[in-house]
DNA sequence: CAGTGGTCTAGACCACTCT
DNA sequence: GAGTGGTCTAGACCACTGG
């Protein structure tokens, strides 16, 4: 384990439990090195780390200090089924298509093949606590994944991707709002009309590849966008 | 303008001019070092803010690599304002209220202000081409700065915030939907239980300081929140 | 095995902030 | 003027990847 990483993981863990209290300071950098036996440049990076982090601010002239308030964690590229899990939530999946189509001209675009070509589609009910919470409908690109209902039904999408050695780096998401039509509003137990919160996503490894485009749908009742975000310096 | 930067920079020209293609390597980082006359950690330090913008990847043992896709930025803390702006959409305002209110218990809460002491409140309508898109309530903290109204109309509140030497750090954003109250389908020229977008956003200053709170709907026929996301290394 | 990025050191000078 | 972080150098060894 690095030297940089156990400092940022220790200094973390005071600003966490109390030790280093908001507002304070931290500390000349040079000789915080020197009382750990590290060089500046390691004891920087560790610094450095936890500034991106949104826990620490520097400021010439001045030192290093401890953000004030509730910086929890900048916006993931999150599952909604790890969501719902850490939420205690009881997350359950159902699998209602899961076969092999044509793209469409939406999902050719969003996932860089020729119109036409076989593509997954998959979509799933989701529920939380036994009640309807969202209707998923992914796309992925032929060969790339095993998708077995029974695993669907188990557990989340990005976390089958990334058992199965995908490296997940970036996405394109749009978010939005739209009243439910009848079908829609009978899958998810509510009326025609209903307002729904909509989503659309697609995610690229670090090849840069399109290796999923998502087109969800939302209960509002039941689920919200929440993410905590950083100014870029 | 510090040497790791300019690199930078010409690094992010050289991928977005296409003299550098997606998936083509970059060179090892020791000889690039002795090419440009720098020292391989400012070599480094240029390669890494391109890999924290998602357009490069490295791997160990194989090299630096132009990310394949379109990645574009990661998500800002952007302003309405400039968004439209950027689209062309020539934003305009009306503000309908700017005054001082005792704060309630939301407000209080999110500002981390005692309950029942002032704030600014100030109500917008935000239009594009004339029509309505958003209408956007915030609150602040007192003594923060002059909101004048011809500038609320003129501009957008965070640059006006910026212009007053506030250091805009980190915001706690939750994006949800609903049905449109019978005041709220006659201010967006919408019917009452249309489906409306809603932003709830706390912003944060480098101190950890709350200095905006801000509870918006929008027209979801008219406006959609897009961004890019990367995954956390 | 050769080549790559990942980590680390020990120094140096500069720019900024505050008193 | 004293103290801080911001930048930069010239080396070194290690861990991983691929042929």
């Amino acid at each position: 384990m690095p030297l940089y990483f156990q400092l940022s993981q220790q200094l973390e863990a005071a600003i966490e439990h109390g030790a280093l209290t908001p507002g304070s300071l931290l500390g000349n950098e040079i000789e915080l090195a020197a009382r750990l036996g590290l060089s500046r440049p390691t004891v920087r990076q560790a610094i450095q780390s936890l500034v991106d982090k949104g826990l620490l601010v520097r400021r010439r002239g001045v030192g290093t200090q401890v953000v004030h308030s509730q910086v929890k964690r900048p916006l993931e590229l999150s599952s909604l089924y790890d969501d719902l899990e850490a939420a205690g939530q009881r997350p359950a999946t159902t699998v209602l298509v899961n076969t092999v189509v044509p793209a469409s001209t939406e999902v050719a675009a969003a996932l860089g093949l020729p119109e036409g070509s076989d593509v997954h589609r998959v979509e799933r009910l989701r529920l939380a606590h036994g009640e309807p919470m969202a209707y998923l409908t992914n796309f992925l690109p032929p060969g790339l994944l095993d998708l077995d209902t029974a695993q669907l039904e188990a557990t989340g999408l990005y976390r089958l991707m990334r058992s199965a050695g995908i490296t997940l780096h970036s996405a394109r998401q749009s978010i939005g709002a739209r009243g439910a039509t009848a079908a829609e509003a009978e899958r998810l137990a509510e009326t025609e009309g209903a307002p729904l919160l909509t989503m659309q996503r697609t995610t690229f490894d670090d090849t840069g590849r399109a290796v999923e485009f998502g087109d969800h749908i939302y209960r509002p009742t039941r689920y919200s966008f929440e993410f905590q975000l950083l100014v870029r310096p």
